[in-house]
DNA sequence: TACTCGTGGAA
DNA sequence: TTTCCAAGAGT
């Protein structure tokens, strides 16, 4: 499995019991092999960022098949990016992702960064994702905050069930002091307390029994009190244009090549809906209105 | 800051 | 059936 820097480098007990954790526990998943390069790592954040794994598994296994290196995704339209991205969700993703390949290629030589700036800087790249590829592709020191890591921490040492809406000030500092010195332990901590989050410290239905840090857990301690911030965001979806994007982008992804406009009236029934979708697609880059007034993927 | 941006599995 | 939400980013 997984190896790491001898216990003496961290200090914290709740560090040194999840990644031991981690050494029996983690998923053998094709981005974390020791033959993994970059840029399947990076393809691989950009995929899991709100797609559950499972769904991400084989979509990534046929992207890194087909374009093995950044150059090679560069060489293509961004359309065979979106297509080639199926039915992942967020499209805009794909569109991202062959952004930031032709950005590789034109400015880096065809080498995914190693640095958290230079990787920052890559479209579709935000703080995670940055410092999720430096630690996991590069084995670098990096504050690795997902939803994952923020559920755990927040359960585990500040003893609420969720963490805030948005990243906070406390929760980076206190992800800093965890992290410890030695950077290749530093990046299996990120990951291991990620895996923690994602197998055991669920959002729904944690397995608290399962866990190994649960004696440790403030959360835990204090009696699992209910949580009581303010409401987490809903996701509608029925009847919204993401809907209707979706329905249109499905109908232009699964076509060969163009198509005429009458067969995109099919998919939406309400018609200043389905323009106004149909416009925003086209205003995103993820359609192309071509001259003779069919659609088609970029 | 708050909102938008897809999709599908689980309970 | 409805609700929740899954390795976020951009504006």
């Amino acid at each position: 499995m997984t190896t790491r820097a001898t216990p003496s480098t961290t200090a914290d007990p709740l560090v040194e019991t999840v990644l031991h954790w981690y050494d029996e526990n983690a998923r053998d998943l094709p981005w974390r092999r020791p033959e993994a390069s970059p840029w399947s790592v990076l393809v691989s954040e950009f995929m899991l960022q709100q797609t559950p794994v499972v769904r991400v598994l084989p979509v990534h296994e046929a992207w890194l098949a087909r374009w093995p290196t950044p150059a090679a995704l560069a060489a293509e339209s961004s359309g065979e990016a979106v297509r080639a991205w199926g039915r992942l969700g967020y499209p805009r993703r794909a569109l991202r992702l062959h952004g930031a390949a032709v950005a590789i290629t034109e400015q880096h030589g065809g080498e995914v960064p190693a640095s958290y700036d230079d990787l920052l800087a890559l479209p579709g790249v935000g703080d995670y994702t940055a410092a999720a590829v430096a630690a996991f592709a590069f084995g670098q020191r990096q504050v690795v905050l997902d939803t994952n890591v923020r559920r755990v921490l927040a359960r585990t040492m500040t003893g609420t069930e969720f963490p805030p809406r948005s990243v906070t000030r406390a929760e980076r500092d206190l992800g800093a002091s965890l992290l410890p010195q030695d950077a290749p332990t530093a990046a299996t901590w990120s990951v291991a307390v990620m895996e923690l989050g994602a197998l055991v410290c669920t959002a729904d239905r944690p397995r608290c029994g399962g866990c190994p840090v649960v004696a440790r857990c403030a959360w835990q301690q204090s009696g699992a009190p209910a949580y009581d911030g303010p409401p987490r965001q809903v996701q509608t979806y029925a009847g919204t244009d993401r809907q209707c994007r979706g329905r249109l982008l499905a109908v232009l992804r699964d076509a060969p090549g163009a198509v005429p406009k009458a067969r995109l009236d099919t998919v939406w029934e309400n018609a200043e809906q389905r323009e106004r979708a149909l416009a925003s697609l086209v205003e995103d880059g993820l359609a192309t209105l071509d001259a003779d007034g069919r659609y088609r993927l970029p």
